[in-house]
RNA sequence: GAGGGCGUAGCUCAGUAGGUUAGAGCGACAGUUUGUGGCACUGUAGGUCGUGGGUUCGAGACCCAUCGUUCUCCCCA
């Protein structure tokens, strides 16, 4: 019998961390649910070719791909053989696997919305809070199961949505108390942007390399132009672009300078400076940030773009989000538009821990341990125990007559502030000894004014 | 997919240039006269040194492989 051990990347909670997630949990519900979302649950495996060719080249190599049964069946063996030499060749062949890990809750959305849209009253909005799987490599911050809380709201193209699910992200970061910031940029200028320099094609090109800015720097991002075919004259209008800089409203201006009559680059600046401008009669703005660097991987996105960052912290991003315009259509069903963001609630976690954020107040464990001292003792303990537990009073009972030390070490390692003693002789005086633990001061109380002892 | 670090008691780690019976702290358990904890003292248990090879008279230490873990890059939450 081996050591007993747990799948890479993935981790056990233990009580305090359990309520720790859960008030990131609650909080984030709590603000889903007061902006008009209702709940969505979704299997946790899907189909194949549900989630294939959605994340694109790199995010298909990490969906957790499900095993058949009946592979030992040696009457199929030749089709299995044929399906083998298939999946090692790198493509997938159902006879060996056809269901997988969902990779995020977007895409499963997006197929619930293709097989209900009869059913569903448009707009439609939907929060959504389940792990999800990656066969990533971990490392800090990265784990191989992990939570997303997503909000989306499909069948409405109004920017009022974007302003709605922003106003979330500051609520939501307000409410855990953790400093964001809100990064926005546009599909639509990146796309502008490739219009004026290179052509539409090369949009897949442009964002990679725009996006490794700030790890590898300028010079580099213009070699790796240089390489995939851009003249000396875009990579200057590529230069300019990354160097606009300022204040969201000089950011615009020189964007838009830049970018001139280009049709897709003005739509994209519009759509930024209405959301900008309707988040400063809310004060949000404060929060938002415009940066033209921000690409977002997954390819679906055809509008917005959100990525929150938290501040002094060595974390990437926890939380993301965009508009996509079209996703139903990957399953039949054209013109749904929608949009929407996510929490990284594993992450989010980790950053509150490690600067220290999580409220002191959150640990609800027991409130009164009552001592046992013998079969007759406890019995009647027990009868006065479960009337607390009726007033929503955590207790509970040592199960055993042990001595007070260990009575007490138990109570003290829990956590657990009062101690409640009932002996030989508070059973004959018809009350009881409750100490607390913290203050030593012990008091007697009365069997019938126990229900009336705050503790 | 590429590249580093680390695997010694339940936990955190020591372990000198390879040399006898592998140590400490914390934790656990027991006790210090069996109704009042935190402190202190005493004692007890607990290790195939991740695994498998190799070098050597001799390996926890050196070499190779393998597994696990962690971090960085890629990509992402």
């Amino acid at each position: 019998m081996s050591k007993p051990s747990l799948p890479q990347g993935t981790r056990d909670f233990n009580a305090a961390t359990v309520q720790k997630r859960q008030y990131i949990f609650q909080t984030i519900r709590s603000v889903f649910e007061t902006y008009g979302f209702q709940p969505l649950e979704t299997p946790s495996m899907e189909n194949l070719d549900t989630l294939m060719g959605k994340y694109g080249e790199e995010g298909d190599k990490l969906i957790f791909k499900i095993l058949n049964n009946g592979l030992d069946n040696p009457q199929k063996r030749a089709q299995i053989d044929e399906g083998w030499d298939k999946v090692i060749a790198g493509k997938n062949n159902a006879t060996i696997t056809e269901r997988a890990l969902r990779y995020d809750l977007t895409i499963p959305f997006a197929r619930y919305v293709a097989m209900n849209h009869g059913q569903l009253t448009f707009p439609f909005k939907r929060y959504q809070i389940q792990p999800v799987w990656r066969a990533d490599r971990p490392q800090k911050g990265r784990y191989r199961e992990f939570y997303q809380c997503d909000a989306d709201v499909v069948g409405s193209d109004s920017l009022l949505n974007e302003v709605d699910l922003l106003a979330i992200y500051v609520t939501a970061f307000e409410k855990l108390k953790l400093p964001v910031e809100i990064k926005m940029n546009n599909r639509k200028i990146l796309l502008g942007l490739a219009q004026v320099c290179g052509g539409e094609e090369k949009l897949i090109d442009l964002t990679i390399a725009i996006d490794k800015l700030d790890k590898i720097g300028w010079e580099k991002v213009k070699e790796e132009l240089n390489n995939k075919g851009f003249s000396t004259q875009q990579q200057e209008i590529v230069e300019g672009y990354l160097n606009i800089s300022g204040t969201n409203d000089e950011k615009i201006n020189q964007l838009a300078n830049l970018l001139g009559e280009n049709e897709n680059g003005k739509k994209g600046i519009e759509e930024l400076q209405y959301v900008l401008s309707y988040h400063q009669s809310t004060g949000m703005d404060k929060y938002l940030v415009a940066d033209f660097t921000l690409a977002r991987g997954l390819n679906y996105y055809t509008g917005l773009i959100f990525e929150v960052k938290a501040m002094d912290a060595q974390m990437g991003s926890i939380g993301g989000g965009g508009r996509y315009n079209d996703l139903t259509s990957l399953f039949g069903v054209p013109n749904i538009p929608g949009v929407g963001i996510s929490f990284g609630v594993d992450r989010i976690y980790d950053v509150l821990e490690e600067k220290n954020l999580f409220p002191t107040s959150i640990d609800q464990g027991t409130q009164v341990l009552f001592f046992n001292l013998g079969e007759a003792e406890a019995k009647v303990a027990y009868a006065q125990m479960m009337q607390l537990r009726d007033k929503k009073i955590a207790c509970e009972m040592y199960p055993e007559k042990s001595k007070f030390d260990k009575q007490f070490k138990y109570a003290e390692k829990k956590g657990i502030p009062n101690i409640v003693i009932i002996g030989a002789d508070e059973v004959s005086n018809q009350n009881c000894s409750i100490k607390n633990l913290a203050t030593g001061q012990q008091t007697n109380v009365a069997f019938k004014d126990l229900l009336n002892y705050s503790f």
